[in-house]
DNA sequence: CGTAGCCTTGAGAGAGTTCAAGTGTTGTGG
DNA sequence: CCACAACACTTGAACTCTCTCAAGGCTACG
């Protein structure tokens, strides 16, 4: 269950930084912050279900959240994973209707939430809001079509290092971290199987990839990067052939 | 090479019924409809490419236009494909990056085209038009989260058949059209290599579905939805296992 | 200590790709 | 008008990747 707390001033400061927010004027935010509510969640916990008629705006201020689909055979896949800065569903504030996905804490996690009313009809008066609005859905368009583009060309085993070279603090050559979510996720995220992962899983070890149970350990960054790019495919020499004329 | 049209009284007209400008108010389009150009365009115009300044909005009059990206190895890929009624690089015009795909004409095709600078600062001013920026940008997001869904759990046969489907009209059970670009680029689309296409298109002819060259004719919709909807897969009868005891 | 859930591993089947050859169409120059 | 090349598409066969099914291991929790 959510933990309801006061939007204090250490809290609102703190998210004045955050992408959807830092768009914004500050009258805008001034406007907006007195309505903004910041929930603690737990695994599993349900933020939305598809379906349900768009009721609030959500920015993630710590840990992670899944945008899933449930398909027609009674699965899930998980389409997004939001973290740190991300916001969702803020298109829906424009014109609400229902939400396409469910989304669900998939770790501990602290989210902002704004009654869609709320910023729809400060967006309706104010065109930074709605500009605000509109650039944080360009940022998950760009980021739904790199995963496009990933489902479209890359190896299961490339997009699985590119996954985990996601997690790595960006310029660091070696790092330590534990996985914020189990396995069956990532794999649901990547669009393979639980077991197929666990291979992909055990080939990295060979580079350097330590994978244990909620821990990762990586060696070499630069070898999971080429990894990502599926180097083992496209570094095959090519030969320039000259044909015999004749 | 693209021909240039003034944006005549009857132009504008047919234009104010296409999402992007329908979501906005009348003396917001009216501002707009003096800078709109309209381009007739043929198959590989290119409008822009990855890595190019924003510098228009997009929208669709007729025909087709694909967003392709370029991968590291090389090859393009299809990211998405646009039609009547569809804007895209609206989101740029509010905060101008440079394009991280390229679009191209896919066939003879109507565009209509407007300055990004035009865009953005009437943007600025009138919230209406921000709002229906947003509104846009929402509807090609569901459309990219469906594609990431069906890349995800869908074979590709599942696929085919559904593309096919997309291209029916609707509410009819048979008809027949032609295909509006080549095969190489719906494989691209749906992620499958040519072969893997034409084979596809091999195993629909059983289910009424009949790809020529250019023009495909489909028997019966509901044979080519169930299809689409893996009916072979899920439809597996499921039986209740009661285990015997002790 | 037993059970349940999550993860790994193995073996075999199936889906999709690759390579290679072949067909058909279109456009071009003789 | 035909020969030719260029291009788009199809088909076959072998191979690779990913999935499925099945079993077993590890961890956490009662």
């Amino acid at each position: 269950m959510a933990i309801v707390m006061s939007g204090s001033a250490h809290d609102t400061h703190s998210l004045r930084g955050l992408p959807l927010f830092a768009a914004m004027g500050d009258s805008s935010f001034e406007r907006l912050a007195g309505s903004i509510r910041i929930d603690n969640l737990h695994p599993g916990d349900v933020l939305f279900r598809q379906g349900d008629p768009a009721a609030s705006v959500f920015v993630v201020i710590e840990g992670w959240v899944k945008l899933v689909r449930l398909t027609s055979s009674g699965d899930e896949v998980v389409i997004r994973l939001f973290t740190r800065g991300h916001s969702f569903a803020e298109t829906l504030a424009v014109r609400p209707r229902v939400h396409s996905a469910s989304a669900e804490a998939a770790s501990e996690c602290v989210i902002a939430r704004i009654a869609a009313m709320t910023v729809g009809r400060i967006a309706h008066e104010k065109p930074d809001v709605a500009l605000a609005i509109a650039q944080a859905s360009d940022a998950s368009l760009s980021a739904l079509m790199d995963e496009i583009e990933s489902l479209k060309v890359r190896s299961a085993d490339a997009r699985v290092a590119q996954f985990i070279l996601s997690l790595c603090p960006v310029g660091e050559s070696s790092c330590v971290f534990r996985l914020p979510f189990g396995k069956r996720l990532i794999a649901s995220y990547l669009g393979v199987k639980q077991e197929t992962l666990s291979r992909s899983f055990a080939k990295l070890r060979s580079i350097g990839i330590d994978i244990g149970r909620n821990e990762i350990r990586v060696t070499n960054t630069a070898l999971l990067e080429a990894e990502a790019n599926d180097q083992h495919r496209s570094a095959a020499i090519r030969y320039e052939i000259h044909p015999t004329p004749g």
